[in-house]
RNA sequence: GGACCCGUGGUGUAGCCUGGUUUAACACGCCUCCCUGUCAAGGAGGAGAUCACCGGUUCAAAUCCGGUCGGGUCCG
């Protein structure tokens, strides 16, 4: 099966669309939210679960699998869904998050300060920046031995082919924030160049290739960059360079300049968004695909997703409050874990440290995540997105 | 009846021998906050102890000495 892409229902009231894209590992329904698995692997759930949970598409990282096991193993097994046994789609980043994100120092990471992404001017006294961004590529100091890497472009996507995910995504620079009008603009013409040397390293057809609009927060920058990817012969598009930092305001301001640039008939993943005010603006602004760690990180540290009247939408499962509940963690949810166990055993599971937690809170959260989704794709084909939104958000 | 061990925040311990560098440390627990293309079963911060009690030695005692109370082990 080929690539393709197509635009099934559009919604007249707002830029909110049903598609549907075909892989060479089958179907995915848009709007669609993909669990991360880094590693390949979601953590904690096997495919199995992924699958009964209802998740279409999963995302694998260029960046950890080069580095551990190496591409190569993976392709010598066979490549990257047999390596895993996931059948499905998969979406691998490009590593240039990753890359970059080493860049801000070991000391803030170490402080779980590390939204400020890809700053070169660094040295500030003894946070030295473990990467470094020429025209050819980023060198970057591994995390696991400190050993030296450069990737280029073509070493991504050489990588990415060799995984052999469904769809690549091209080596760009995520800019930080804040950053300069001045270092958004430098960044975003390097992500340009770079993205034409992607398509030239593309050799395998059967792989689609996703460009990567930049810009940081600002308008000139973001309408330019989105022009130029949109342009490109690529079977889709993403927005990157979001949810680094920025307000809520700020990504959709990025959105609002950026989409209307984009080609209808492409889909449009927006990266690393999850929260779920953010995925319902970003799907009445056009948006068909999204990834997020939140779902897997939180869940693993006890926060799991509630529909509640205050639109947190999460609470902290590991408090004491929660440790004579027996209800489950949320009323009609079909989760395995809403299903079969309480508040007060998912809680207790928390505190023991007992590694099933992990595991039922994840499945919980990305359930209600893939679930929502699932809602709002069937409120768009029957045209009441906007209700379904007010039911959720109130406006 | 005899010998020995122990008594430090909610819990478990360290420190005690070689008194002062202890504003008494650590783990877990508790409370706040954080997490959006995962270096993340993670991170930041906070509350909480008159070191069982009484007395003594000393410039100075959780730390040394005596006694009391409480808990435990072993021997008869």
């Amino acid at each position: 099966m080929r690539f393709s892409f197509r635009v099934e229902k559009q919604d007249t009231k707002s830029n909110a669309r049903v598609g549907i894209l075909k892989t060479p590992h089958g179907v995915v329904q848009t709007p669609s939210f993909m669990p991360v698995g880094t590693k390949a692997t979601v953590k904690s759930l096997t495919p199995e679960e992924l699958k009964d949970l209802g998740a279409q598409i999963i995302l694998g990282n260029t960046y950890h699998l080069y580095l551990q096991p190496g591409h190569k193993v993976i392709a010598s097994l066979g490549g990257l869904h047999s390596f895993m046994n996931w059948k499905k789609p998969i979406l691998t980043d490009s590593g240039g998050f990753q890359v970059f994100s080493l860049g801000v120092g070991k000391r803030k990471v170490a402080q779980g300060i590390h939204r400020g992404i890809g700053r070169p001017e660094s040295s500030e006294g003894d946070e030295k920046s473990l990467c470094e961004i020429q025209e050819v590529g980023v060198t970057f100091t591994s995390h696991l031995d400190g050993t030296t890497h450069t990737f280029t472009p073509e070493k991504s996507i050489e990588i990415q082919q060799q995984l052999g995910s469904d769809i690549m995504l091209m080596f760009d620079e995520c800019t930080y924030f804040p950053a300069t009008h001045e270092y958004a603009k430098a960044a975003m013409d390097r992500t340009h160049r770079w993205a034409s040397r992607c398509i030239n390293a593309w050799t395998d057809k059967e792989q689609s290739l996703f460009g990567i609009v930049q810009g940081g927060v600002y308008r000139d920058l973001r309408e330019e960059s989105a022009r130029f990817i949109a342009h490109l012969d690529t079977p889709g598009v993403c927005i990157g360079g979001v949810s680094v930092g920025e307000s809520k305001k700020d990504m959709r301001d990025v959105l609002e300049w950026s989409i209307p640039h984009l080609p209808e008939n492409k889909p449009r993943h927006l990266l690393g968004v999850g929260d779920i005010d953010d995925v319902f603006d970003a799907i009445e602004r056009g948006i068909d695909l999204f990834d997020c760690v939140s779902p897997t990180r939180l869940g693993r540290m006890g926060h799991v997703f509630i529909k509640d009247s205050e639109k947190r939408f999460r609470t902290d499962i590991t408090k004491s409050l929660y440790s004579r509940e027996k209800k489950p963690i949320m009323k009609g949810c079909d989760c395995y874990t809403c299903l079969h166990y309480s508040v007060g055993y998912v809680h207790h599971l928390f505190r023991a440290h007992e590694l099933l937690a992990y595991r039922l809170a994840s499945i919980h959260n990305l359930r209600f995540l893939v679930r929502l989704v699932d809602e709002m794709r069937e409120s768009i084909q029957q045209g009441a997105f906007h209700h379904l939104k007010k039911e959720w958000l109130g406006t």
